[in-house]
DNA sequence: CAGTATCCCAAGCGATACTG
DNA sequence: CAGTATCGCTTGGGATACTG
């Protein structure tokens, strides 16, 4: 069986996408795993408009990888800050992924304004590829497999 | 110095963003990975309009993630196709990212369609998070620390 | 300060027709 | 088969004004 055989939309990548499809989406999550949580930080920052900050982050709300966090200092009236979802918060691989991409193949010559650092032991984090049975995995070495219950094309034509 | 004082378009993430960018990308590049190389193919598969697909392919080679191999098969016409170029290949790592999410997350009731193997051992493909002082790190151990060079914002107001 | 409402524009997309 | 050209539409985005 061929992969083309399969719906392309049932594929978890499509599905993943639909949350993060679109231009601001994964920018806002950055700025939210790096510690900007008001409107209005957020809009100086990313350089984005009100509105369609508005507009995004109650989508992201909606689609649970954002929440809105009232709250209230001494004396001032009430706000809200957006924080991370615990499913929010599992999409730091993507970023780290997109982070290291970005590092190595659209580097300015300033080279990256960050680096990803382990806590404590200073060291820099990088991504592996690992396997169930504990080997580690070359980029050649994974296939993408069928499974039972997967979802085959009503084919249109013949 | 905080976060917010670096340009949010120099940041590698934002960088990366703006060739992953827009809808269909990123599930070309999942069907490359998975062995669809031929245009027709591809066009049946993800359900992209013609034209579409014509303008991402080609500006995708112009990005340098993908190339366009012409091969002639025997008494027949020459013809194309598409393959992803180094680069491309190394966005691996974002593709199984975005899995990994989707399949956690997004998952329909039929469960995800494929699974990622170790090709010989069969395990099961995951990302883990090291460092280069060779240890494991949690996701709570990540910390984006700012880097020589890395370019501050000119500050619109005050 | 933290948004929502309104309005307008441009890019992106799809359908279709056409070409080598 | 493998595209390019044309067209019209929809949607996402920006600017601005308004509200609690």
């Amino acid at each position: 069986m061929r992969w083309q055989d399969y719906e392309s939309d049932s594929c978890s990548i499509a599905r993943a996408l639909a949350s993060l499809g679109d231009r601001w989406t994964v920018l806002i999550l950055r700025d939210l795993f790096n510690g900007v949580h008001r409107f209005d930080e957020l809009l100086d920052h990313l350089g984005v408009s009100r509105d369609v900050l508005s507009r995004r982050l109650a989508a992201m709300v909606e689609d649970g990888i954002v929440e809105r966090r009232p709250y209230r200092e001494d004396g001032s009236r009430p706000r809200s800050d957006y924080h991370l979802t615990p499913a929010g918060r599992e999409l730091q691989p993507v970023l780290i992924a997109l982070l290291h991409w970005g590092d190595r193949h659209r580097a300015t010559e300033d080279g990256p304004p960050t680096r990803l650092e382990h806590v404590g032991c200073g060291g820099e984090v990088g991504l592996r590829l690992t396997c169930s049975e504990g080997h580690d995995v070359a980029r050649r070495e994974v296939a993408n497999r069928p499974q039972a219950g997967a979802r085959l094309r009503t084919r249109v034509s013949a």
